[in-house]
DNA sequence: ATGAAAGCGCTAACAA
DNA sequence: TTGTTAGCGCTTTCAT
């Protein structure tokens, strides 16, 4: 008989079986079986333990109650959610989408979901993603973060997989990179070859791995070639910062006859300071980009870049994340780079010796 | 005395607490004091009900042993995740990553999280979104989806609430869109108010709200003024079919004096497709865009584009599904667009009356 | 082939 | 002021 109110009773959320949304139990109670063999249906492990015809009835039912599980529940009892956080610095641009629907697509292929977080604070430390996150997580893959925001994503005690990271730090149990100093030799030798030697690098003002690399690999380059020179200007990630940067190098003395740009971005500001300066590109001024974001192709001309295959390395970081969870051992990836040549770049303009002042 | 393994004890998930990851009785554990004391604690709701140095000691047990709340026993046992799913189409452009900005702000406000979905299909049907984010939801909200997408994220059961879609279906609890009809009769203002008479209008070839509306309203516009003519091409909004519809347009004869596009991925086409025709912006040919990227102003000239408040349409969005959580009325809010007037508009060129062949 | 039961970690009512 | 307790919905073992 109902006993009067006992006291755990009383703690019932207020959603209870009464707010529409089915339970297993609704099911069974449908179905007329028990709750257990609901979930033994619809969980895909009846074989050979629920007779065909009652796996039929309980799935009939579940579809007539439009039934779902209940993901907090499912989660809590298996302690794991079959969930990666991936952090990216921001949703600009194409790249990070490109990295998640690589990661996304690895991810559904092992029953695994995905949820993203792009970090307010770009590159830098990560505000407490895990409260942000709204989700049970199994591990973090990490895209293009500064070394100093993965010490707080590692703080959740979850594994960490990190891509397009510095790989030295000990903090990821696995990694997953590009090669982006292949690439930026691929961009130097592509100039070089074609004859320039005054070259300046818009170097991308942001402390990370990648922008490093970069920076050292042409910086060797060009020490390598005889009778090239570097300059360096450094600018964010903004169009509006490019451009200055830009039209700073570009109205050196003497001019340089090639910019290299950290960034796709970087490249259209540099696009745009030639053309306010009266120059032409590529016939007086060579532009290089990286990353080959749609960008590279909306500009006319079309940007000679290096090309990142980022749908693979969120397909790599994913696998790399179930291998670690799955206690095998996740290597490190290093992915190969390809410079396209388009409009951009051409010969360094004839007659413009030393004589251009 | 330990019994001799009673039945459900055995199953008992692979992760105990030996899996590393400390719970609330951890915690309890090492500060000495009940479970609920903990709870309690760190659910801030101790004022009054628990001593301040029992709560500290508590605090202290919790930062020692990196306790982090399950997420999954909280949402679990709440009935509520105090989460939203914010669906997008795409993550290209800055666009949604600036309508997630929004939302994930007045989210946090209100100690709610968002989890992002970019639907693989873009604008289309989303295939089970609900599988794939994997986190438990109490509302959904999408952006810019077409009208059947939205039949399946209803199905989910949850509050819906749309953002730039048609306000007449009744499928959501809320609706929040911009006045792009408001847009476009700028946009057709600005242009028609600087001569121009013969315009080409570069359609998405996508099956959306908004874009009806844009077209809708600029033919509006048009055929309200005597002499006017519009011509219409529609591509894909990627670069390459904006680049093909232009010349299309661009090749047309008379040829119009100004492309007005649905969008400024397509106008960034429109601007190539000139420029490969040997016409230069503005002088030959006024080009306009629509939402105001960053791809707008990575251009040179700038574009005269729609500015979108997309940042406000995620937080209003937001606030919408709130208020329908929590039993209120979300009315139905238009948010205001502007014309922001850059470098690729200007005065149709003279003497190119009907003798332009 | 099916059912009964336990308990994942948490919150909140109630007892003490 | 603190502890006890029930139970959210689910999966899994063991008993039938």
């Amino acid at each position: 008989m109902a006993s009067t109110r006992r006291p755990g009773t009383a703690g019932r959320p207020p959603t209870g079986t009464s707010d529409g949304r089915p339970t297993s139990r609704d099911v069974a109670r449908r179905a007329d079986v028990s709750q257990a063999t609901v979930s033994l249906v619809l969980g895909g492990k009846w074989q050979g333990r629920v007779s065909p015809r009652t796996a039929e009835t309980v799935r009939a039912a579940a579809q007539a109650l439009g039934y779902r599980p209940n993901l907090s529940a499912r989660s809590l009892r298996l302690g794991r959610a079959r969930t990666a956080l991936l952090v990216v610095p921001a949703l600009t641009g194409d790249y990070f989408a490109r990295v998640h629907a690589g990661a996304a697509r690895t991810a559904a292929e092992h029953d695994f979901g995905v949820v993203l977080y792009p970090s307010p604070e770009g590159t830098g430390p990560a505000v407490d993603p895990f409260g942000s996150a709204r989700a049970a997580l199994d591990g973090v893959i990490a895209s293009s973060m500064a070394p100093d925001a993965l010490a707080a994503l590692h703080e959740g005690g979850l594994p960490l997989v990190m891509l397009d990271t510095d790989p030295e730090g000990d903090r990821a149990a696995a990694t997953v990179n590009f090669d982006v100093a292949d690439g930026m030799r691929q961009v130097a030798g592509h100039l070089l070859g074609l004859g320039h030697r005054r070259l300046a690098h818009l170097a991308a003002a942001v402390d990370s791995w990648t922008f490093g690399v970069r920076a050292r690999t042409l910086a060797q380059a060009v020490a390598r070639t005889p009778g090239a020179e570097l300059l360096t200007e450094a600018g964010d990630l903004t169009i509006e910062d490019a451009l200055s940067a830009a039209t700073r190098a570009l109205t050196a003395v003497p001019r340089p006859t090639a910019v290299i740009c950290d960034d796709d971005v970087l490249a259209a500001g540099a696009c745009k300071a030639a053309r306010r300066l009266g120059l032409r590109v590529p016939e007086d001024v060579s532009v290089t980009g990286f990353d080959d974001l749609s960008l590279a192709t909306a500009l006319e001309p079309e940007l000679t870049t290096v090309r990142l295959p980022a749908e693979e390395v969120g397909a790599a970081g994913m696998r790399a994340l179930l291998d670690v969870l799955a206690g095998r051992e996740a290597g490190t990836a290093v992915l190969p780079v390809q410079l396209v040549r388009r409009g951009s770049t051409a010969e360094p303009p004839t007659g413009v010796r030393p004589c251009h002042r």
